[in-house]
DNA sequence: CCCGTTGTTGCACGTTTCTGCATGTACGGT
DNA sequence: ACCGTACATGCAGAAACGTGCAACAACGGG
C-alpha cells in the first residue's frame, strides 16, 4: 500500500461516509494509527480534511450558515412540501423554483435520496449542502435581494442549458381563470424559463394562495402537470382547476 | 461516533426540530446525558445554542450571525478580513472566492457601501442579502459540497461575463517557491478564472497558511497583487514574498 | 557494487483529552 | 414547602495524541 494510495483512500472514505476514524482505518488496512494520524494531519495541512479528535470529517461543515437553517415553515407549507419532495424519484432531476415553500422541499428531501437538484436559489443550495444524495446545480444571475433568488437574463439563459424530469414552482395566486401569477415580471419570465426545461410542472400552493391572482402571469394552465396545496379538496376553486384538466394533490 | 460529529448533529436536531432535549438525545446515541450536557455547554459557549433547562434551544438568527463572525472567524481571520474590506471602493466591483475567510469578508463589508461583489459561494449570496448596498452577481454551475462552492466548467464559463477592479482570493497554501496553492484541481482552475477577471488579485491568507503548500498550484507571484495577513511582517516567509514585488498588507 | 542519505513505518513513552460515574447543589413543578 | 429531576464538579479509567527513536526500504553518487 503506498502512502499516496492511502490518502486517496481516506479522502474516498470521508466523502463517501462523511467521516473517518483513525482506529477503524487502521484495522481496514492493516497498518498502524499512527501512519493513519500522520496521514490526516498532512490532509489537514492541505486543507482537504478537518482534523477532529479520533480522525477527521469534511471540511464544509464550518462553511455551512447555520443562520439559513433557523427559518422554520408552518405546517401548512411543511405539509405541502412534503408531498412535493415524495414526487423526486431517485437519479431523477428536478428544478426547484425559489421562495419559503421550495426551501421547504429541500429540507423535506430524503438526505440519500440520489438526485439532481436545479435551482436558482442560493439559499436553497446552502440548504442542500448537508445532503450527500443531492447534486446541486446552481443558476447564476443577478441576486434579487427581496426574494433572495437570482433572475434577470444571465439567470434565463443559464437555464436554457439543463432539463429535468420534474419542475416545482412556487407562484403568489392561484387562480382558475388568470392561471399562475406573481408578483414582479422579470420573476415571472424566470419561473417560465424554469417551466419549460422540465418534462412535467407542479406548483406549490399553499391554501393561502388559492383563489387569489397577482399582476403576471407565469403560465396558462396548459402548462401545468398538478398543483400541490393544503387547501380543502372540496374548495370551490380547488374543484375548478380540477376540471381544467389539473391534477391536484391534497397534503395532509 | 466522534465527539465533533455529535456536536454536528445536536446543531441538525436542533434546526429540524427546534430543541434539543438532552436526555432523547442520550437515549438515541446510547451516550451518557453527562456528554450531552457537555456538548451544549461548549456549543452554547460559542453561541451556537441557547442553553435552557432540560436541553437547549435555537438562538434568534440575528444572535447567530453575531455568534458566527466571533467565533466561526477566529481573530486573525477576522483581522485580515476587515483589511480587505477596506479595499472595496464605492461603486466598485469585486470578486469575491470561496472559504470561510471570503465569508468573514463579505459580512465586514459595510452594509450601505454601494458596490458590487461578484462570487460563485452560495452562502456568501446568502450572507450578503441583509447588505442593502451590495448588488450581488452569483455565478452558476455545479455546487461541490466540500466547499460549498460552484465550480466546474459552467462556473468557469460564467466567470468569462463578468468583471471586476479587485479579486479577493482564499487558498490553502502561500509558498515563496510553489506560489499559491491549492488542495483541488478544479477549484484551482476556478480561481484562476476568477482572477483573470479582475485588475487586481489579492490574496488572503491567514498565517496558517503563510509557509505552506498544497498540490495544485492557483497562481504563480507575478498574477498577485498583494497578499493580506496577519502574519507577523518580520517573519521570513513573509520578506521573501515581499522581495519577489508582492505587496503585504499585514493585519492587526 | 557499496555506502551514505533520505523518507517512511511502527513502537514506546509521557501527555492530553474524553467519558462515565459519584457526589452534592440548584432548579421547577406540584 | 416538598420532591424529583437536572445540573456542576471532581475523579478515575480509557482512549487518542505528539514526539523521539530505531528498523527498514528506496534512491543516488562514488
Amino acid at each position: 500500500m503506498l502512502a499516496a494510495e492511502r490518502r486517496d483512500h481516506l479522502l474516498g472514505l470521508l466523502a463517501r461516509d462523511g467521516k473517518v476514524v483513525a482506529k477503524d482505518v487502521a484495522a481496514d488496512l492493516g497498518i498502524s494509527e499512527d501512519s493513519v494520524r500522520r496521514d490526516l494531519r498532512d490532509l489537514a495541512a492541505e486543507g482537504l480534511v478537518q482534523r477532529v479528535y479520533g480522525g477527521a470529517l469534511p471540511v464544509s461543515p464550518a462553511v455551512v450558515d447555520y443562520a439559513t437553517r433557523q427559518s422554520v415553515a408552518p405546517d401548512g407549507k411543511r405539509a405541502v412540501a412534503s408531498v412535493a419532495a415524495g414526487l423526486v424519484r431517485p437519479g431523477g432531476a428536478v428544478i426547484l423554483d425559489g421562495g419559503t415553500t421550495a426551501l421547504a422541499v429541500a429540507r423535506a428531501l430524503p438526505p440519500d435520496l440520489g438526485c439532481t437538484v436545479i435551482t436558482h436559489s442560493p439559499t436553497i443550495a446552502v440548504a442542500l449542502l448537508d445532503h450527500p444524495g443531492a447534486e446541486i446545480f446552481l443558476l447564476g444571475g443577478r441576486v434579487f435581494k427581496h426574494s433572495a433568488v437570482a433572475y434577470g437574463a444571465a439567470a434565463v439563459e443559464a437555464a436554457q442549458n439543463v432539463s429535468a424530469d420534474l419542475c416545482l414552482l412556487g407562484v403568489t395566486g392561484v387562480h382558475p381563470e388568470a392561471g399562475l401569477t406573481t408578483g414582479d415580471a422579470e420573476e415571472a419570465a424566470m419561473k417560465r424559463a424554469l417551466s419549460a426545461r422540465a418534462a412535467e410542472t407542479y406548483v406549490l400552493a399553499s391554501s393561502e394562495k388559492i383563489g387569489t391572482a397577482s399582476r403576471f402571469r407565469v403560465l396558462p394552465w396548459e402548462r401545468v402537470t398538478g398543483v400541490i396545496t393544503d387547501a380543502d379538496p372540496h374548495d370551490a376553486v380547488v374543484r375548478q382547476v380540477q376540471e381544467l384538466g389539473v391534477e391536484v394533490l391534497t397534503a395532509g
